[in-house]
DNA sequence: CGAGTTTGACCGGCGC
DNA sequence: GCGCCGGTCAAACTCG
């Protein structure tokens, strides 16, 4: 964990991607990304841009949090194995891929078992996800990044006076979570961290561009 | 009243 | 084996 804050630890990143996959992107999990003819339409090719990335796919607002000011993302680095071994690669993928009744289910399931630890289920060795952290200087600790969380914890921590919060994409099928910590040093400098990769589209990208993809359905038509 | 937050307790991993 | 620590749960609470 204290890979994020170690230098040795930090790998730069490209320009922030926001509305493009790093690779290849997996298939789009919404019904709309089939389109009648199953190819390259205009609609196709618009959904496809909406892939969740593992990272915020909008850019801070600048202008409804006008002290985030100066995001530094020469700063944005990614935690963690950068390369997971295949066999928790896997187990992510799969985790990820439907098979999400583990955290997401968990909380509403009934089960009297109290909180099993930071472990995970099973007893199995903590399966490593695909974790990427970025600094930003802002007043807000949450910064808009288009999804929306919920809080399930907050955790003071060693060596930080500040606590760390702890935060879980609300959609029902998504396993998503994020962490949200301000620097012991500089409080003006909030670190999120976020873990796994959405498998639904981002709400207020698909509420922004929603006009549009009707238009662009409705000339895909000719 | 539903959704989200707070907060103390619990659990597993890990270092010693 | 023990204790520390990070991560999670879930009941209680708050808010719109």
């Amino acid at each position: 964990m204290d890979g994020l804050h170690g230098d040795d630890e930090a790998h730069t990143f490209p320009p922030f991607p926001y509305f493009s996959a790093p690779s290849t992107p997996p298939p789009l999990a919404s019904p709309l990304a089939s389109s009648s003819d199953g190819q390259h339409s205009p609609l196709a090719a618009a959904l496809q841009q909406l892939t969740p990335p593992p990272w915020p796919c909008t850019p801070p607002d600048l202008t409804l949090q006008p002290a985030m000011g100066d995001v530094n993302w020469s700063s944005l680095f990614q935690t963690g194995p950068v390369a997971l071994p295949e066999q928790e690669e896997e187990a992510v993928q799969a985790d990820q891929s439907g098979e999400n009744d583990g955290e997401a289910g968990g909380s509403g399931s009934g089960n009297k078992e109290k909180a099993k630890g930071s472990a995970g289920r099973s007893g199995k060795k903590k399966a490593s996800k695909p974790r990427f952290a970025f600094q930003t200087r802002s007043e807000n600790d949450i910064l808009e990044d288009g999804y929306r969380w919920r809080k399930y914890g907050q955790k003071a921590v060693k060596n930080s006076s500040n606590p760390r919060s702890y935060y879980r994409c609300t959609h029902p099928t998504c396993n998503v979570k994020k962490q949200v910590q301000r620097l012991a040093k500089d409080t003006a400098i909030v670190v999120t961290t976020y873990e796994g990769v959405h498998n639904h589209p981002c709400e207020k990208l698909m509420e922004a561009l929603g006009p549009i993809l009707k238009q662009l359905q409705f000339l895909s038509q000719f």
